[in-house]
DNA sequence: GTCTATATTGTGATAGAC
DNA sequence: GTCTATCACAATATAGAC
C-alpha cells in the first residue's frame, strides 16, 4: 500500500469519525505516523484528498444504488432505491455530504465515474431523465434532512420515503 | 440601530457575497467598522451571530410559502409552491444553507418559528405531514443539488421541477 | 463601549538539511 | 522520503486600560 494510499483511507476516517472541519493536512499525518511537511511528497494538497474521497463517495454510490438497477420492474427497483440510497448516506455520513453536497472536483476525478452514477438512476426510473432528476432530488433531500437533523424528532421517515417513492415511481 | 442588529445585518451581507467560511468575529468587526474585541460587548459568540441568521432565513420561508398556501387547491398549491421555494433559495443561496443544510440552533430561535413554516408545508399539501415531508424533501433536494452546482450543465431543471411536483400532488 | 495587547489554537504550504 | 524549522495567515476569545 502506498502512502497515497495510506493518507487517503487515513483521510476517509478522520473524515467519518470527527467531521469535515477535523479534516487537514496535519491530522493526516498525524494519523498515518508522519510530520506534515512529508505529506506533500506524495499529494499535492488537500484538494486531491477532497477529490479522492468524492471518487470513493461517487464509487460507494454506483455501487449500492446498482443492486437496485437489478430488478425487473419499476414498481420494484423503486423502493430498492430508496432503502439504498438512505443506507449508503447514513452508512457514511460525512462522505455522503462531501459527495452530494457540495461542487465536485470534477477535473480530477476519473472520467465518466459521474456519468456512470447519474445513469445508474436514469435506468432505475426507466429511461426518463427528468424523472431520474426528480428522483434523485427527493432522495437526496431526505437523506440531506435526515443528516442535518431538520425533521421533528417524532417524524416517521420510513413514511415519507414510501410516500415520496409511491408518487415519483406511478406513471401518468 | 443597535450594534446588535448591525452586526447581523453584516453578517448577512458577508455570508451571501462571501460565503460562510467568511464569516467571521473580525470580518463582522471590520464591516461595521469596529475592533474585533468590542463586537463581544453586544453578541455573546459567532453562534449568536448563526442563530439570527437563521431565523431570518426561517422567516423568508416564511413568507415566500405563505403566498402559495393561499391558493385555493392542492393543484394549484404546490405549483405556487415549487416556484416560490425554488425562488427563495437562490435569491440567497448561502443563508438558505445556512438554515436548511445544517442543525438549527433551535434554544436560540424564537419559539415556535420552525414549527410555523412547517405547518405551511403541511397546508400547502393538504394535511397529511408525511406527504408534507416527502414535499420538503423533493424541493431541498432540487434546491441544494442546483446551488451546489450537481446537476450536469444541459439539465432542465424547470422540467424536473415540474415532474416531482405533478407526480407528488396527484392524490392516489 | 471601545481600545490595545495577547493567549491559544488552528490552517496550508515551502526551504533546505540529511 | 523524511525531517526540522518556519512562513504567513486566520480564527475565537479574554484581560485590562481608558
Amino acid at each position: 500500500m502506498s502512502r497515497r494510499d495510506d493518507s487517503v483511507g487515513a483521510a476517509l476516517r478522520i473524515l467519518e469519525a470527527e467531521g469535515e472541519q477535523a479534516l487537514s493536512m496535519r491530522r493526516v499525518a498525524d494519523e498515518i505516523g508522519v510530520r506534515a511537511p512529508s505529506l506533500y511528497k506524495h499529494i499535492s494538497g488537500r484538494d486531491e484528498l477532497i477529490a479522492a474521497l468524492q471518487a470513493i463517495g461517487l464509487r460507494a454510490a454506483g455501487q449500492a444504488l446498482s443492486t437496485a438497477r437489478r430488478k425487473r420492474t419499476v414498481a420494484t427497483r423503486l423502493p430498492a432505491f430508496a432503502v439504498a440510497y438512505r443506507n449508503m448516506a447514513l452508512a457514511r455520513p460525512a462522505l455522503y455530504r462531501l459527495t452530494a453536497g457540495r461542487p465536485l472536483l470534477r477535473d480530477q476525478l476519473p472520467d465518466g465515474l459521474e456519468q456512470e452514477v447519474a445513469e445508474i438512476v436514469v435506468d432505475v426510473v426507466g429511461g426518463d431523465p427528468d424523472l431520474a432528476r426528480a428522483l434523485w432530488a427527493f432522495a437526496h433531500g431526505m437523506a440531506d434532512l435526515e443528516l442535518a437533523g431538520r425533521f421533528p424528532p417524532g417524524a416517521d421517515l420510513d413514511k415519507a420515503w414510501r410516500v415520496g417513492v409511491r408518487a415519483l415511481g406511478t406513471p401518468r
